[in-house]
DNA sequence: TTTTATGCAAAACTTTTGCAAGGCC
DNA sequence: GGCCTTGCAAAAGTTTTGCATAAAA
């Protein structure tokens, strides 16, 4: 997908293009292969749009999230950590953590589980898989 | 491990045993299958130590993790919960999101990964797999 | 003009920290 | 007694909310 198309799908939502709401999807947008705090987002839109507030980063980021947009993670020391989710295809990620970059993979494993969670009467609704790691270029620096 | 050995191990590495302690201790082996706000833990481990303060679990879930004696686990809506951690091995949860008990799974998919993961010279270090759905008691009182 | 968005400030939560007092070994 | 723990209160960090104002359509 496209910004302009991300833009329109906005307006065909109702949602007005403001300065602020334009910079925060072009940051991104921009930035659609990493994870970004709310702080990162804040820091890095406002080179676009100076008047900008927090309190506008995380009503913009409930809004996406309710269209499905975007894709939350959450480490393990309980920060919050976004990106764009422009495919709503089912995917799971290789992520850096080193750089924050993150990479989908092309295979779920979830069909071979499906015989054990039977056996113990589990009804699965959902399921998480994330991998974590170095991408090439910080196991290069090392 | 049952409780007793579980003091023990804390005794080894230099923890007093006070009431405090004993109490949340207890109260996280009660409910060894379920997960638990440091909020829950407090209201349940009170039932026993009435003198507790909730800067006492948090610094008691601290030392717990350190001595790799408990389960984090992050919802979605960003709520850190946890469980004791009574075998060390690797292991993947069923996690019912009605009731909060989890089951391990005796299955990890890692291995059909290698080869993808490789192909993109991503070091992979660790990884998270969980799934959620509902327990059969849960499911049973639908 | 109507509706949606925003900035600002304050509030709400969760988690952490400093310090003096208390308790285990 | 010495060292670890705790309660309490305050601080710190993150996210949410109320409200008046501003901007988009």
């Amino acid at each position: 997908m496209s910004f302009e198309n991300l833009c329109d799908l906005l307006k065909r939502n109702n949602f007005k293009l403001t300065d602020q709401r334009k910079s925060i999807l072009f940051t991104l947008y921009e930035n659609k292969d990493s994870l970004m705090s709310p702080e990162d987002l804040l820091v890095a839109a406002k080179k676009r749009c100076t008047k900008l507030n927090l309190s506008t980063i995380y009503r913009n980021i409930e809004a996406l999230l309710k269209l499905d947009l975007l894709y939350k993670h959450i480490k393990d020391n309980g920060s919050t950590l976004y990106k764009l989710k422009l495919k709503d295809s089912h995917a799971h990620h290789m992520i850096c953590t080193k750089c924050g970059k993150t990479e989908a993979v092309d295979f779920c494993p979830i069909e071979a589980f499906k015989g054990i969670i039977d056996k113990k009467q589990f009804q699965l609704t959902e399921h998480k898989l994330e991998l974590y790691g170095h991408c090439k270029e910080c196991s290069d620096d090392e």
